[in-house]
DNA sequence: TATTGTTATACTCTATAACTATA
DNA sequence: TATAGTTATAGAGTATAACAATA
């Protein structure tokens, strides 16, 4: 792997205290593992982003949920939630049904198709996360797993 | 620090195999110290993401850089530039000069007030990783930027 | 009165395409 | 022709405020 032709275009910035900063590094390797997701999904003719992932995984897990109790559980508000539901709805992955119990609230469910889709989206988010920990052996993983659940709990906000 | 009244509204969900996933683990981890950014300038009356951050530190150490060279170091399209500087030099803490050199550029620049705000804004970000990296150790805080930085170089956007 | 879902609105980040000035 | 910066436009994520239906 040679370098890059270094024109004057693409002189190496002096990036200064920021490498040693934990709170950068982690933004940038967020950044990357997003940009291997979207490229897995994309090279396999798919289309999905971690949060709909991680979303449909939560509709799958508790069937009959209500969009209030979603959007409580992936840290959104309730109005942030609708457009995206529209759109895995239009795409036949999910379905919003009156709830029996209490007339507000829809009752949150994937549809066959949804859970068809759901299992191959699960195979290509194993392949990626197989990719992205391919440098860290299983302890290493185990490891950042833990450093990152310590850092996350040590916040202000949580 | 008791439990939140834990009503109809507020029951544990299944995450099912989410918490094993180190995107997923590493996606939560950047939103909450993302989140502990902004609670830490919005207590010190202070308005800054930690991209403006970047940003600012970049033209500091890299004074006279232009709009492309700093739109390619921060891994974004140089349109998507344009309004981020409008701003920042609407605050009066950055300026767009002519280049003597090539009349197409702009070499960009702190200003002096730009330069003032910048220290301030430096001790804030370091009270910041203060926070995040409380349950760490030294050593866990070094072995989790190494982690990170091979999961990075480990990517296929890289 | 309070809650749920929706809509209207607004801001930011992101990109592509086309335009202007300059090289 | 090619490059730098800008503008126009569009899509997604985020929020707040107000509204209708229901509790």
């Amino acid at each position: 792997m040679s370098r890059p032709p270094a024109g004057p275009t693409s002189p190496k910035l002096d990036r200064g205290m920021l490498p040693t900063l934990l709170g950068y590094v982690l933004r940038r390797t967020q950044s990357a593992v997003f940009a291997d997701f979207a490229a897995t999904f994309q090279a396999a003719g798919a289309a999905l982003t971690p949060g709909e992932f991680g979303l449909l995984i939560l509709v799958a897990r508790n069937t009959g949920l209500s969009q209030m109790a979603l959007a409580r559980a992936l840290g959104i508000d309730r109005s942030t939630l609708v457009p995206i539901l529209d759109r895995l709805q239009a795409r036949g992955l999910l379905v919003r049904r009156r709830s029996a119990t209490d007339g507000r609230t829809h009752a949150l469910a994937l549809t066959p198709s949804g859970y068809k889709a759901l299992a191959r989206f699960t195979s290509l988010v194993q392949a990626h996360e197989k990719r992205i920990a391919s440098r860290l052996s299983k302890t290493e993983t185990r490891t950042l797993i833990e450093l990152l659940e310590k850092v996350r709990t040590g916040t202000r906000s949580l």
